[in-house]
DNA sequence: GCAATAGTGTCTATGAGACAGTATCCC
DNA sequence: GGGATACTGTCTCATAGACACTATTGC
Protein backbone atom coordinates (compact mmCIF):
# COMPACT_ATOMS: atom_id res chain seq x y z
CA UNK A 1 0.00 0.00 0.00
CA UNK A 2 1.18 3.56 -0.26
CA UNK A 3 2.12 5.79 1.88
CA UNK A 4 -0.25 8.61 2.48
CA UNK A 5 2.53 11.40 1.83
CA UNK A 6 2.59 10.14 -1.81
CA UNK A 7 -1.54 9.32 -2.16
CA UNK A 8 -3.73 11.45 -4.19
CA UNK A 9 -5.91 13.52 -2.08
CA UNK A 10 -9.61 14.17 -3.01
CA UNK A 11 -10.53 17.27 -2.63
CA UNK A 12 -12.90 17.39 0.42
CA UNK A 13 -16.35 20.06 0.69
CA UNK A 14 -19.38 20.66 2.67
CA UNK A 15 -22.27 21.32 1.71
CA UNK A 16 -25.82 22.61 3.67
CA UNK A 17 -29.25 22.21 2.86
CA UNK A 18 -31.20 24.47 5.13
CA UNK A 19 -34.95 24.49 5.43
CA UNK A 20 -37.29 26.78 6.81
CA UNK A 21 -40.85 27.29 6.52
CA UNK A 22 -41.44 30.81 4.57
CA UNK A 23 -44.76 32.03 3.24
CA UNK A 24 -46.36 29.00 4.29
CA UNK A 25 -43.95 26.64 2.10
CA UNK A 26 -41.53 24.23 3.14
CA UNK A 27 -37.86 26.13 1.25
CA UNK A 28 -34.50 25.81 1.48
CA UNK A 29 -31.58 28.18 1.38
CA UNK A 30 -29.48 28.43 -2.25
CA UNK A 31 -26.59 30.22 -3.58
CA UNK A 32 -25.82 31.18 -6.94
CA UNK A 33 -22.40 29.96 -8.44
CA UNK A 34 -20.08 33.01 -9.45
CA UNK A 35 -19.91 33.76 -12.91
CA UNK A 36 -16.14 34.08 -13.15
CA UNK A 37 -14.06 32.30 -16.08
CA UNK A 38 -12.77 29.20 -14.79
CA UNK A 39 -15.81 28.43 -11.87
CA UNK A 40 -17.11 25.68 -13.22
CA UNK A 41 -21.33 26.08 -13.31
CA UNK A 42 -21.47 29.50 -13.74
CA UNK A 43 -24.60 30.82 -13.01
CA UNK A 44 -26.58 28.30 -11.78
CA UNK A 45 -27.95 27.99 -8.04
CA UNK A 46 -26.21 25.32 -5.29
CA UNK A 47 -26.14 24.46 -1.90
CA UNK A 48 -23.90 26.72 0.59
CA UNK A 49 -20.88 24.39 1.18
CA UNK A 50 -17.39 24.67 0.20
CA UNK A 51 -14.07 23.37 0.80
CA UNK A 52 -13.02 22.30 4.61
CA UNK A 53 -10.53 24.40 6.40
CA UNK A 54 -8.39 22.28 7.98
CA UNK A 55 -7.20 24.90 9.83
CA UNK A 56 -10.77 26.72 10.96
CA UNK A 57 -12.82 23.63 11.23
CA UNK A 58 -12.23 21.20 14.28
CA UNK A 59 -14.99 18.58 12.79
CA UNK A 60 -16.87 18.58 10.37
CA UNK A 61 -19.98 19.79 12.37
CA UNK A 62 -17.99 22.20 13.01
CA UNK A 63 -17.38 23.46 9.43
CA UNK A 64 -21.37 22.49 8.42
CA UNK A 65 -22.02 24.82 11.62
CA UNK A 66 -19.46 27.74 9.93
CA UNK A 67 -21.17 27.73 6.43
CA UNK A 68 -24.53 28.30 8.04
CA UNK A 69 -23.76 31.11 10.31
CA UNK A 70 -21.86 32.70 7.78
CA UNK A 71 -24.70 32.66 5.25
CA UNK A 72 -27.40 32.99 8.10
CA UNK A 73 -26.21 34.33 11.06
CA UNK A 74 -28.22 31.45 12.99
CA UNK A 75 -26.36 30.15 15.59
CA UNK A 76 -28.11 26.94 17.09
CA UNK A 77 -30.34 25.25 14.06
CA UNK A 78 -31.07 21.57 14.40
CA UNK A 79 -28.18 20.00 12.25
CA UNK A 80 -27.75 16.68 11.02
CA UNK A 81 -25.27 14.74 9.08
CA UNK A 82 -27.07 13.44 5.73
CA UNK A 83 -24.03 11.38 3.94
CA UNK A 84 -21.50 11.88 2.25
CA UNK A 85 -20.62 11.73 -1.63
CA UNK A 86 -17.49 11.28 -3.80
CA UNK A 87 -16.55 10.65 -7.09
CA UNK A 88 -14.50 11.73 -10.11
CA UNK A 89 -17.14 12.93 -12.12
CA UNK A 90 -19.20 15.38 -9.44
CA UNK A 91 -16.66 18.24 -10.02
CA UNK A 92 -15.06 19.18 -12.62
CA UNK A 93 -11.67 20.25 -11.32
CA UNK A 94 -11.12 16.96 -9.91
CA UNK A 95 -12.22 13.74 -7.52
CA UNK A 96 -14.38 15.44 -4.70
CA UNK A 97 -16.19 14.02 -1.61
CA UNK A 98 -18.51 16.07 0.17
CA UNK A 99 -20.13 16.11 3.19
CA UNK A 100 -23.79 16.73 3.50
CA UNK A 101 -25.79 18.27 6.45
CA UNK A 102 -29.06 19.30 6.62
CA UNK A 103 -30.53 21.99 9.08
CA UNK A 104 -33.73 22.66 9.95
CA UNK A 105 -34.31 26.44 11.43
CA UNK A 106 -36.96 29.39 12.17
CA UNK A 107 -37.20 31.37 8.79
CA UNK A 108 -37.36 34.58 11.51
CA UNK A 109 -34.04 33.93 13.11
CA UNK A 110 -32.23 34.31 9.59
CA UNK A 111 -30.56 37.86 8.03
CA UNK A 112 -29.60 36.91 4.62
CA UNK A 113 -26.29 39.12 3.85
CA UNK A 114 -27.84 40.69 0.69
CA UNK A 115 -24.58 42.86 0.56
CA UNK A 116 -24.50 43.01 -3.13
CA UNK A 117 -22.73 39.64 -4.22
CA UNK A 118 -23.95 37.86 -6.87
CA UNK A 119 -23.99 35.04 -4.79
CA UNK A 120 -26.34 36.25 -2.25
CA UNK A 121 -28.61 33.21 -0.88
CA UNK A 122 -32.45 33.29 -1.24
CA UNK A 123 -35.12 30.84 -0.18
CA UNK A 124 -36.53 29.00 -2.71
CA UNK A 125 -39.90 26.50 -2.52
CA UNK A 126 -39.47 23.55 -2.40
CA UNK A 127 -41.42 21.63 -5.54
CA UNK A 128 -41.53 17.99 -5.39
CA UNK A 129 -37.88 16.47 -5.11
CA UNK A 130 -35.85 19.57 -5.84
CA UNK A 131 -36.60 23.34 -6.63
CA UNK A 132 -37.21 24.73 -10.28
CA UNK A 133 -34.27 25.88 -10.59
CA UNK A 134 -31.82 24.21 -12.21
CA UNK A 135 -28.69 23.17 -9.58
CA UNK A 136 -25.19 22.78 -10.55
CA UNK A 137 -22.67 19.79 -9.84
CA UNK A 138 -24.89 17.00 -8.42
CA UNK A 139 -27.05 19.08 -6.09
CA UNK A 140 -30.01 18.11 -7.13
CA UNK A 141 -29.29 14.52 -5.97
CA UNK A 142 -28.12 16.00 -2.52
CA UNK A 143 -31.24 17.87 -1.90
CA UNK A 144 -33.35 15.18 -3.54
CA UNK A 145 -31.69 12.68 -0.34
CA UNK A 146 -32.37 15.80 2.06
CA UNK A 147 -35.76 15.98 1.43
CA UNK A 148 -36.33 12.41 1.42
CA UNK A 149 -34.61 11.90 4.84
CA UNK A 150 -36.66 14.84 5.87
CA UNK A 151 -40.23 13.60 4.74
CA UNK A 152 -39.74 10.26 5.84
CA UNK A 153 -37.91 11.38 9.53
CA UNK A 154 -41.15 13.89 9.91
CA UNK A 155 -43.28 10.68 9.68
CA UNK A 156 -41.97 9.57 13.09
CA UNK A 157 -40.22 12.09 14.97
CA UNK A 158 -40.46 15.96 16.61
CA UNK A 159 -38.42 17.35 13.66
CA UNK A 160 -41.00 20.21 12.49
CA UNK A 161 -40.65 21.64 15.85
CA UNK A 162 -37.07 23.42 15.20
CA UNK A 163 -38.79 24.89 12.31
CA UNK A 164 -40.75 27.07 14.94
CA UNK A 165 -40.01 29.82 17.15
CA UNK A 166 -39.11 29.64 20.39
CA UNK A 167 -43.02 29.44 21.68
CA UNK A 168 -45.49 28.11 19.30
CA UNK A 169 -49.34 26.71 19.68
CA UNK A 170 -50.09 23.11 19.21
CA UNK A 171 -51.79 24.48 15.93
CA UNK A 172 -48.51 25.92 14.74
CA UNK A 173 -46.82 22.60 15.21
CA UNK A 174 -49.35 20.92 13.59
CA UNK A 175 -49.20 23.13 10.85
CA UNK A 176 -45.27 22.77 10.32
CA UNK A 177 -46.24 19.08 10.14
CA UNK A 178 -48.38 19.48 7.37
CA UNK A 179 -46.38 21.69 5.82
CA UNK A 180 -43.56 19.41 5.17
CA UNK A 181 -45.98 16.11 4.99
CA UNK A 182 -47.69 18.04 2.51
CA UNK A 183 -51.30 16.53 3.83
CA UNK A 184 -53.54 16.95 6.46
CA UNK A 185 -53.49 15.30 9.49
CA UNK A 186 -56.09 14.72 11.91
CA UNK A 187 -56.15 17.18 14.59
CA UNK A 188 -57.38 14.83 18.12
CA UNK A 189 -54.74 12.10 16.98
CA UNK A 190 -51.91 14.57 16.35
CA UNK A 191 -52.34 16.48 19.52
CA UNK A 192 -52.82 13.15 21.59
CA UNK A 193 -49.22 12.04 19.89
CA UNK A 194 -47.39 15.38 20.57
CA UNK A 195 -48.49 15.80 24.30
CA UNK A 196 -47.66 11.58 24.51
CA UNK A 197 -44.26 12.44 23.10
CA UNK A 198 -43.53 14.34 25.91
CA UNK A 199 -41.13 17.18 23.92
CA UNK A 200 -43.04 19.97 24.72
CA UNK A 201 -44.21 21.80 28.15
CA UNK A 202 -46.83 24.83 28.35
CA UNK A 203 -44.87 28.21 28.57
CA UNK A 204 -47.98 29.37 30.99
CA UNK A 205 -48.78 32.23 28.49
CA UNK A 206 -51.54 32.15 26.15
CA UNK A 207 -51.39 33.74 22.23
CA UNK A 208 -53.46 36.57 22.17
CA UNK A 209 -56.08 36.10 18.94
CA UNK A 210 -59.48 37.20 17.49
CA UNK A 211 -60.42 33.72 18.47
CA UNK A 212 -60.15 31.67 21.08
CA UNK A 213 -56.13 31.87 22.60
CA UNK A 214 -54.55 29.17 22.57
CA UNK A 215 -52.00 27.94 24.96
CA UNK A 216 -48.42 28.72 23.85
CA UNK A 217 -45.52 25.40 24.05
CA UNK A 218 -41.59 25.53 24.26
CA UNK A 219 -39.27 22.39 23.35
CA UNK A 220 -38.72 20.56 26.70
CA UNK A 221 -35.49 18.56 24.76
CA UNK A 222 -33.27 20.38 22.50
CA UNK A 223 -32.93 16.76 20.81
CA UNK A 224 -35.62 15.15 18.36
CA UNK A 225 -38.09 12.64 19.69
CA UNK A 226 -38.93 9.38 18.18
CA UNK A 227 -42.52 7.83 18.11
CA UNK A 228 -43.03 4.45 17.87
CA UNK A 229 -45.59 4.45 14.85
CA UNK A 230 -45.62 6.44 12.15
CA UNK A 231 -48.01 9.13 11.02
CA UNK A 232 -50.38 6.83 8.87
CA UNK A 233 -53.72 6.83 7.34
CA UNK A 234 -56.14 4.53 8.13
CA UNK A 235 -55.39 1.53 6.51
CA UNK A 236 -51.66 2.75 4.73
CA UNK A 237 -49.75 0.21 6.69
CA UNK A 238 -50.66 -2.67 4.75
CA UNK B 1 -11.46 32.29 -0.76
CA UNK B 2 -8.58 30.42 -1.40
CA UNK B 3 -8.09 28.45 -5.07
CA UNK B 4 -8.95 24.66 -4.57
CA UNK B 5 -5.44 24.11 -5.64
CA UNK B 6 -3.84 25.86 -2.88
CA UNK B 7 -5.96 24.39 -0.29
CA UNK B 8 -4.42 22.44 2.22
CA UNK B 9 -6.04 18.73 1.84
CA UNK B 10 -7.57 17.12 4.25
CA UNK B 11 -6.46 12.85 4.04
CA UNK B 12 -9.68 10.50 2.80
CA UNK B 13 -10.34 7.24 4.09
CA UNK B 14 -13.25 4.50 4.06
CA UNK B 15 -13.90 1.93 6.81
CA UNK B 16 -16.04 -0.57 7.25
CA UNK B 17 -17.66 -2.42 10.12
CA UNK B 18 -18.91 -5.46 8.97
CA UNK B 19 -20.89 -7.66 11.27
CA UNK B 20 -22.05 -11.44 10.91
CA UNK B 21 -23.62 -14.05 13.37
CA UNK B 22 -21.14 -16.03 14.46
CA UNK B 23 -21.48 -18.72 16.96
CA UNK B 24 -24.72 -17.31 17.90
CA UNK B 25 -23.20 -14.37 19.06
CA UNK B 26 -22.79 -10.86 17.16
CA UNK B 27 -19.57 -10.05 15.45
CA UNK B 28 -17.98 -7.77 13.96
CA UNK B 29 -14.24 -8.19 11.73
CA UNK B 30 -11.48 -6.26 13.29
CA UNK B 31 -7.54 -6.05 11.96
CA UNK B 32 -4.93 -5.45 13.58
CA UNK B 33 -2.50 -2.65 13.12
CA UNK B 34 0.45 -3.26 11.37
CA UNK B 35 3.66 -3.03 14.26
CA UNK B 36 5.81 -1.12 11.78
CA UNK B 37 7.85 1.84 13.41
CA UNK B 38 5.60 4.96 11.87
CA UNK B 39 2.64 3.29 11.92
CA UNK B 40 0.00 5.19 14.65
CA UNK B 41 -1.89 2.46 16.99
CA UNK B 42 0.71 -0.71 16.35
CA UNK B 43 -0.62 -4.18 17.45
CA UNK B 44 -4.26 -2.45 18.38
CA UNK B 45 -7.34 -3.23 17.12
CA UNK B 46 -9.43 -1.43 13.95
CA UNK B 47 -12.28 -1.42 11.67
CA UNK B 48 -11.11 -2.14 7.91
CA UNK B 49 -10.39 0.29 6.18
CA UNK B 50 -7.54 2.56 3.72
CA UNK B 51 -6.95 5.19 1.74
CA UNK B 52 -9.47 6.35 -0.99
CA UNK B 53 -7.80 5.72 -4.37
CA UNK B 54 -8.98 7.96 -6.97
CA UNK B 55 -8.13 5.74 -9.40
CA UNK B 56 -9.48 2.56 -8.69
CA UNK B 57 -12.14 3.88 -6.35
CA UNK B 58 -15.29 5.33 -8.64
CA UNK B 59 -17.68 6.24 -5.52
CA UNK B 60 -17.45 5.91 -1.78
CA UNK B 61 -19.68 3.07 -2.32
CA UNK B 62 -17.36 1.37 -4.36
CA UNK B 63 -14.19 1.69 -2.37
CA UNK B 64 -16.31 0.15 0.35
CA UNK B 65 -16.88 -2.65 -1.12
CA UNK B 66 -13.47 -3.22 -2.69
CA UNK B 67 -12.19 -3.46 0.98
CA UNK B 68 -14.78 -5.68 2.14
CA UNK B 69 -14.08 -7.71 -0.61
CA UNK B 70 -10.35 -7.85 0.13
CA UNK B 71 -11.10 -8.81 3.86
CA UNK B 72 -14.03 -11.25 3.44
CA UNK B 73 -13.99 -12.22 -0.61
CA UNK B 74 -17.94 -11.27 -0.11
CA UNK B 75 -19.69 -9.57 -3.15
CA UNK B 76 -22.70 -8.76 -2.06
CA UNK B 77 -23.41 -7.92 1.31
CA UNK B 78 -25.94 -5.62 2.89
CA UNK B 79 -23.81 -2.24 3.28
CA UNK B 80 -25.02 0.81 3.61
CA UNK B 81 -23.34 4.46 4.42
CA UNK B 82 -23.25 5.24 8.51
CA UNK B 83 -21.46 8.68 7.98
CA UNK B 84 -18.07 10.80 8.41
CA UNK B 85 -15.99 11.77 10.70
CA UNK B 86 -13.32 14.15 10.23
CA UNK B 87 -10.99 16.50 12.47
CA UNK B 88 -6.86 17.20 12.92
CA UNK B 89 -6.90 15.04 15.62
CA UNK B 90 -8.29 11.88 15.28
CA UNK B 91 -5.39 10.61 13.06
CA UNK B 92 -1.36 11.67 14.15
CA UNK B 93 -0.81 11.84 10.71
CA UNK B 94 -3.08 14.67 9.89
CA UNK B 95 -5.91 16.36 9.35
CA UNK B 96 -8.53 13.40 8.05
CA UNK B 97 -11.74 12.75 7.10
CA UNK B 98 -13.31 8.94 7.10
CA UNK B 99 -16.50 8.11 5.53
CA UNK B 100 -18.02 5.03 7.69
CA UNK B 101 -19.82 2.17 6.03
CA UNK B 102 -21.54 -0.84 8.07
CA UNK B 103 -22.03 -4.10 6.35
CA UNK B 104 -24.69 -6.97 7.10
CA UNK B 105 -23.53 -10.47 6.21
CA UNK B 106 -23.61 -13.98 6.41
CA UNK B 107 -20.53 -15.11 7.82
CA UNK B 108 -20.61 -19.04 5.76
CA UNK B 109 -19.82 -17.11 2.62
CA UNK B 110 -16.34 -15.34 4.29
CA UNK B 111 -12.71 -16.55 3.45
CA UNK B 112 -10.61 -14.61 5.79
CA UNK B 113 -7.34 -14.26 4.50
CA UNK B 114 -5.16 -15.47 7.38
CA UNK B 115 -1.93 -15.65 4.71
CA UNK B 116 0.42 -15.07 7.47
CA UNK B 117 0.08 -11.73 7.73
CA UNK B 118 -0.37 -9.59 11.03
CA UNK B 119 -3.28 -7.61 9.77
CA UNK B 120 -5.28 -11.12 9.47
CA UNK B 121 -8.97 -9.96 9.84
CA UNK B 122 -10.38 -11.60 12.78
CA UNK B 123 -14.42 -12.11 13.92
CA UNK B 124 -14.58 -10.29 17.52
CA UNK B 125 -17.39 -10.67 19.28
CA UNK B 126 -19.90 -7.80 20.25
CA UNK B 127 -20.12 -6.46 23.87
CA UNK B 128 -22.02 -3.58 24.81
CA UNK B 129 -21.00 -0.75 22.53
CA UNK B 130 -18.26 -2.33 20.97
CA UNK B 131 -15.31 -5.07 21.54
CA UNK B 132 -13.18 -6.33 24.83
CA UNK B 133 -9.94 -5.52 22.45
CA UNK B 134 -8.75 -1.33 22.47
CA UNK B 135 -9.35 -0.03 18.56
CA UNK B 136 -6.85 2.20 17.72
CA UNK B 137 -7.87 5.70 16.17
CA UNK B 138 -11.32 6.73 17.03
CA UNK B 139 -12.57 3.35 15.95
CA UNK B 140 -13.92 2.77 19.53
CA UNK B 141 -16.35 6.17 18.62
CA UNK B 142 -16.96 4.39 14.93
CA UNK B 143 -17.74 1.02 16.23
CA UNK B 144 -20.60 2.05 18.81
CA UNK B 145 -22.19 4.26 16.75
CA UNK B 146 -22.51 1.61 13.99
CA UNK B 147 -24.14 -0.39 16.77
CA UNK B 148 -26.07 2.27 17.76
CA UNK B 149 -27.13 2.40 13.91
CA UNK B 150 -28.08 -1.57 13.82
CA UNK B 151 -29.66 -2.25 17.08
CA UNK B 152 -31.77 0.66 16.62
CA UNK B 153 -33.00 -0.18 12.64
CA UNK B 154 -33.45 -3.89 13.86
CA UNK B 155 -36.36 -2.92 15.96
CA UNK B 156 -38.42 -1.46 12.88
CA UNK B 157 -36.85 -3.12 9.84
CA UNK B 158 -35.88 -6.24 8.43
CA UNK B 159 -32.41 -5.84 8.09
CA UNK B 160 -31.22 -9.22 10.27
CA UNK B 161 -32.56 -11.00 7.44
CA UNK B 162 -29.00 -10.27 5.91
CA UNK B 163 -27.32 -12.34 8.14
CA UNK B 164 -28.48 -15.65 7.25
CA UNK B 165 -28.28 -17.65 4.21
CA UNK B 166 -30.09 -17.59 1.07
CA UNK B 167 -32.57 -20.22 2.54
CA UNK B 168 -33.77 -20.14 6.07
CA UNK B 169 -36.84 -20.24 8.38
CA UNK B 170 -38.36 -18.23 10.16
CA UNK B 171 -37.43 -19.56 13.39
CA UNK B 172 -33.60 -18.92 12.24
CA UNK B 173 -34.76 -15.30 11.57
CA UNK B 174 -36.42 -14.64 15.01
CA UNK B 175 -33.34 -16.19 15.94
CA UNK B 176 -31.12 -13.48 14.11
CA UNK B 177 -33.19 -10.92 15.36
CA UNK B 178 -33.09 -11.95 19.47
CA UNK B 179 -29.42 -12.57 18.79
CA UNK B 180 -29.07 -8.60 17.60
CA UNK B 181 -31.47 -6.74 20.24
CA UNK B 182 -30.18 -9.33 23.06
CA UNK B 183 -33.63 -9.88 23.95
CA UNK B 184 -36.12 -12.32 23.41
CA UNK B 185 -39.56 -11.57 21.54
CA UNK B 186 -43.14 -13.23 20.86
CA UNK B 187 -43.00 -16.17 18.32
CA UNK B 188 -46.44 -15.29 17.42
CA UNK B 189 -46.65 -11.71 16.84
CA UNK B 190 -42.93 -12.09 15.16
CA UNK B 191 -44.34 -13.96 12.61
CA UNK B 192 -46.98 -12.43 11.57
CA UNK B 193 -45.32 -9.63 11.49
CA UNK B 194 -42.59 -10.73 8.98
CA UNK B 195 -45.08 -12.78 6.55
CA UNK B 196 -47.42 -9.15 6.65
CA UNK B 197 -44.39 -7.12 5.59
CA UNK B 198 -44.16 -9.18 2.66
CA UNK B 199 -40.52 -9.70 1.84
CA UNK B 200 -39.65 -13.33 2.24
CA UNK B 201 -41.22 -16.04 0.66
CA UNK B 202 -41.31 -20.31 0.83
CA UNK B 203 -39.19 -21.56 -1.24
CA UNK B 204 -41.30 -24.88 -1.22
CA UNK B 205 -38.65 -26.65 0.62
CA UNK B 206 -38.24 -27.51 4.31
CA UNK B 207 -35.64 -28.32 6.67
CA UNK B 208 -35.16 -31.07 7.71
CA UNK B 209 -35.08 -31.95 11.08
CA UNK B 210 -35.17 -34.23 14.48
CA UNK B 211 -38.65 -32.57 15.29
CA UNK B 212 -40.98 -30.99 13.01
CA UNK B 213 -39.76 -29.85 9.96
CA UNK B 214 -39.55 -25.96 8.96
CA UNK B 215 -40.69 -24.01 6.14
CA UNK B 216 -37.88 -22.33 3.81
CA UNK B 217 -38.32 -19.06 3.32
CA UNK B 218 -35.86 -16.53 0.80
CA UNK B 219 -36.17 -12.77 0.85
CA UNK B 220 -38.19 -11.41 -2.08
CA UNK B 221 -36.28 -8.19 -2.42
CA UNK B 222 -32.48 -7.13 -1.49
CA UNK B 223 -33.54 -3.76 -0.04
CA UNK B 224 -34.55 -3.87 3.50
CA UNK B 225 -38.16 -2.75 4.60
CA UNK B 226 -39.31 -1.23 7.23
CA UNK B 227 -42.07 -2.02 9.16
CA UNK B 228 -45.19 0.95 10.83
CA UNK B 229 -43.85 0.62 14.52
CA UNK B 230 -41.04 -0.97 16.37
CA UNK B 231 -40.81 -4.10 18.13
CA UNK B 232 -42.17 -3.03 21.73
CA UNK B 233 -42.88 -4.89 24.70
CA UNK B 234 -46.26 -3.88 25.90
CA UNK B 235 -46.11 -0.95 27.70
CA UNK B 236 -42.60 0.34 26.89
CA UNK B 237 -43.84 2.62 24.15
CA UNK B 238 -44.70 5.87 27.11
C1' DG C 1 -46.33 -42.17 23.52
C1' DC C 2 -42.61 -38.68 24.28
C1' DA C 3 -39.63 -34.88 23.32
C1' DA C 4 -38.86 -31.07 20.62
C1' DT C 5 -39.69 -27.69 17.54
C1' DA C 6 -43.12 -25.55 14.02
C1' DG C 7 -46.93 -23.12 13.55
C1' DT C 8 -51.91 -21.22 14.92
C1' DG C 9 -55.73 -19.28 17.64
C1' DT C 10 -57.68 -16.42 21.15
C1' DC C 11 -57.89 -12.70 24.25
C1' DT C 12 -56.91 -8.07 25.66
C1' DA C 13 -54.96 -3.57 25.78
C1' DT C 14 -53.43 0.22 23.23
C1' DG C 15 -53.84 3.86 20.44
C1' DA C 16 -54.60 5.80 15.83
C1' DG C 17 -57.94 7.83 12.93
C1' DA C 18 -62.47 9.75 12.00
C1' DC C 19 -65.55 13.06 13.34
C1' DA C 20 -68.66 15.32 16.17
C1' DG C 21 -69.10 17.94 20.00
C1' DT C 22 -67.92 21.62 23.52
C1' DA C 23 -65.17 25.85 25.11
C1' DT C 24 -63.54 30.45 24.74
C1' DC C 25 -62.30 34.35 22.61
C1' DC C 26 -63.70 39.11 19.77
C1' DC C 27 -67.04 41.54 17.61
C1' DG D 1 -75.66 35.75 19.13
C1' DG D 2 -72.26 34.68 15.47
C1' DG D 3 -67.96 33.47 13.69
C1' DA D 4 -63.73 31.45 14.32
C1' DT D 5 -60.43 28.77 16.28
C1' DA D 6 -58.96 25.81 20.46
C1' DC D 7 -59.61 21.77 22.54
C1' DT D 8 -62.03 17.18 24.06
C1' DG D 9 -64.84 13.03 23.84
C1' DT D 10 -66.50 8.95 21.64
C1' DC D 11 -66.51 5.25 18.49
C1' DT D 12 -64.30 1.85 15.74
C1' DC D 13 -60.73 -0.76 13.93
C1' DA D 14 -56.12 -2.68 13.47
C1' DT D 15 -52.64 -4.98 15.58
C1' DA D 16 -49.05 -5.99 19.05
C1' DG D 17 -48.18 -8.81 22.82
C1' DA D 18 -49.14 -12.62 25.91
C1' DC D 19 -49.87 -17.26 26.10
C1' DA D 20 -51.98 -21.45 25.33
C1' DC D 21 -53.04 -24.57 22.01
C1' DT D 22 -52.44 -27.84 17.93
C1' DA D 23 -49.31 -30.11 14.29
C1' DT D 24 -45.56 -32.85 12.66
C1' DT D 25 -41.43 -34.94 12.87
C1' DG D 26 -37.83 -38.85 14.91
C1' DC D 27 -37.22 -42.06 18.21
Amino acid sequence: MKMPQTMERPLATVDVAIFAIVDNALQVLLVRRPDCAGEPFPGCWALPGGYIDVHKDASLEACAMRKLREKTGVRSPYLEQLGSWGSAKRDPRGYTITCVYFALLNAELVTLDHSGKVEAPTWQPVDGDGVRERLGFDHATLLAAALQRLRNKVEYTSLPAFLLPESFTLSDLQSAYETVLNRAVDKSAFRTRMLAADFIEPTGEQRASVTRPALLYRLKVRTPVLFPRTFSPRGETG
